[in-house]
DNA sequence: CGCGTATACGTGTAACTACACCTATATGCT
DNA sequence: AGCATATAGGTGTAGTTACACGTATACGCG
């Protein structure tokens, strides 16, 4: 075969996203790192900090899978930020921010926003205003992870 | 305590991002899985078939750390698609693809099709348009990883 | 030629992510 | 009460991601 066949996938979404989300996630994680806490963990403490739920719930919101919010609230609760307590239901999980999670927030805080401050600098603020304008335009047309199937 | 602080972090760009980038990748693997390969793995053959370099050069095009091409990298090389020899300078590795990666590609490549068209036509060819476009703001205005420290 | 430095990768470690599958408990129906 | 089914989480496995550090080779200078 001469042509070999025009292979796209340069211009793929999901591509370009994560790149982009590779990069931002870089910068974020540089500026926390003097608190020793990672954007991930930063936002699911923020999060958290929100209200008590339970597992599921807090997964769903997230639209993360269960096991995957269960692993990453494992760091947060060996660090004593997040507590794990049996819920109503005693299959169920209620998820809570200690007093030292709610301290380490406050800490962290300033951090994230000089970090969101470097980006939005960067970006400018009419950039990023439509990046998020875009990014939740997409978060609402598209599909969410609707049920599990088993 | 009753004001307990605004804590926001709600509007954090990074977790916006985050939270399109699993809802994203879902949905390509989903159509992916006929041909149990995952939208990042078909990326980065389809980046690779662009032609042969080097895993740092690889690595900086993607922006991507050279430990996590490498790791990366490695399923593909498992199942055949990608082959890593050592290069001229014998300290480099080159990446190419073997002919069961162009087949994988040219089989892949109808999914992918239909998972990106599946994108589009929920966000709508003008919306996708204009994430694209912010996402290439930003990867144009972002700083690069730049040179690694050690 | 040999030594110091820079460069190219690999490994260790740790976190993020998800699917398949398992266990335990709740719930509804008979 | 008893069983079938549904729901809440956990575990196994696998892939994605990055940083710190180690090894090997190249390269330049004395």
């Amino acid at each position: 075969m001469a042509p070999t066949a025009p292979i796209p996938s340069f211009g793929c979404t999901c591509a370009r996203l994560r790149k982009l989300t590779r990069r931002l996630t870089r910068i974020y994680d540089a500026h926390l790192a003097a608190q020793a806490i990672k954007v991930t963990q930063y936002s699911l403490l923020a999060n958290a900090a929100r209200g008590e739920r339970t597992l599921s719930e807090f997964a769903a919101e997230l639209e993360m899978d269960r096991s995957t919010l269960s692993r990453n609230l494992a760091p947060l609760v060996a660090q004593g930020w997040v507590g794990i307590a049996v819920g109503a239901d005693p299959r169920s999980r209620s998820i809570s921010v200690t007093a030292a999670g709610r301290r380490k927030l406050k800490a962290t805080l300033p951090l994230w926003r000089k970090a969101q401050c470097e980006v939005e600098a960067v970006l400018g603020k009419t950039s990023i205003g439509e990046l998020h304008r875009e990014i939740e335009r997409a978060l609402g047309a598209l599909p969410t992870p609707s049920g599990r199937h088993t």
